[in-house]
DNA sequence: TTGTCGGCCGATCGCCGACAA
DNA sequence: TTGTCGGCGATCGGCCGACAA
């Protein structure tokens, strides 16, 4: 999938390492992170705390039933893992993810109650429907447009966008309960919305972490830059 | 899964031979009927036509998400397979499975277009609601009860019966366009009633066969049979 | 600025008897 | 006896502004 919509669904804690760049591969605590026991192959050199490693590949995917995005990193281990790391930890990812490419504007909000209910709409906090939106006619009467979004898989979606009530606010009418319907979301999963650099609007969706408080929120720091 | 519900859900046509019995095994026809393509292990024998087996176990099942019933079967090949038939093939299944068990009351009816229908209810055929479901007090008016069926995981359904119109029929109301919609059912499926030995009312399903005619209807015969 | 609430209007669900096959 | 239809009443979805945090 793109990677600006899988940073953005990932939120700016994700960092992955470039491709071709040299990380550290701990096997200890990717075991700790697995779902199920981890074997890993019984050879004659006994297993490292940690190996130093080159990113061989690497692919952004999302889930196709939850959206949920996840990558694949290759890693293939260098020789000479034993080196002096002491001078070269520091420097190793010195060339970070930040400068390989441009961050589109992306919003991302926690779903409240009334969001989620069924009882109709989402409420569109003013930064993201002036900024990620499509510019509103503020002229008509009251201003309303229909927006399309694209998800994670390509799939669009259509949302009646209106700006209306007293304090006037943006909301999200028809189409959104079909959206979280389908999407299966509950109060506390989060939204994100991506203007990409085509100009596209992009929707993706962050789960609530079961168990844990829920992240960071509003305009996710590094992955929604111009916001002031 | 009950026995006697599952002979009534997989109909007359389906005959199970009884546990310990002898029969034909046909590697051809079993290879055809499968999905997949089949490979039978390679030996030094090559495949004969038709097997001599022992039935050694016998397993009733249902599909968790379809209901469909089926069965496991396992056969064991007798030595001196290459035995003159000629004599012995028709008093192989001599011992039927008619006689192994008693047959419940039990009646099948394909769903109409009206019963299908979002439009509400399911039109109970007299002959069911007299004497597959339990007594209704006609002094009543309208003659009502509810009815509990239990499906073949064990599930109970709720159904309102209800004698009413001009001219006075049974039919289910409330519980049955929930049913319809859980079991994703649609006109061509066959429902089928069963009053089990200890009275309980038993509720299973026969998937219409694509694009092919239904099949046998109505009092099942042979496994409804205390009809006249 | 925006989360929640009650009001309310329209669509759908589903129960009903009237027919007719 | 029972399949299909139109009617219609109750329920629900979902759009709305009024508040208040």
């Amino acid at each position: 999938i793109d990677p600006q919509l899988w940073h953005a669904c990932a939120g700016s804690m994700v960092q992955i390492p470039p491709l071709n760049s040299m990380v550290f591969y701990f096997p200890q605590g990717h075991a700790e992170h697995a779902f199920g026991p981890v074997n890993f192959p019984s050879s004659t050199t006994p297993i490292l705390p940690l190996i130093l490693c080159r990113v061989a590949s690497l692919k952004f995917l999302a889930d196709s039933e939850t959206d949920e995005v996840y990558a694949k990193i290759r890693l293939v281990p260098l020789p000479g893992s034993e080196l002096d790391f002491e001078d070269n930890s520091l420097s190793l990812n010195s060339v970070g993810s930040d400068t390989e490419s441009e961050k589109p504007a992306s919003f991302a909000k926690t779903l409240t109650q009334s969001d989620a209910n069924n009882g109709g709409g989402f409420s569109v906090p003013r930064y993201c429907a002036e900024t990620i939106f499509p510019r509103l006619d503020y002229s008509a009467d009251p201003p309303v447009q229909t927006v399309v979004a694209k998800d994670v898989h390509g799939e669009t979606w259509k949302f009646r966008h209106i700006y209306r009530g007293t304090p006037r606010r943006h909301l999200l009418t028809t189409g959104w309960s079909t959206f979280v319907n389908q999407k299966k979301l509950v109060a506390g999963d989060s939204i994100v919305f991506l203007r990409a650099q085509n100009g596209d609007l992009c929707v993706g969706i962050r789960r609530a972490k079961k168990g844990i408080g829920s992240g960071n929120d509003s305009p996710s720091s590094g992955w929604s830059s111009n916001h002031g």
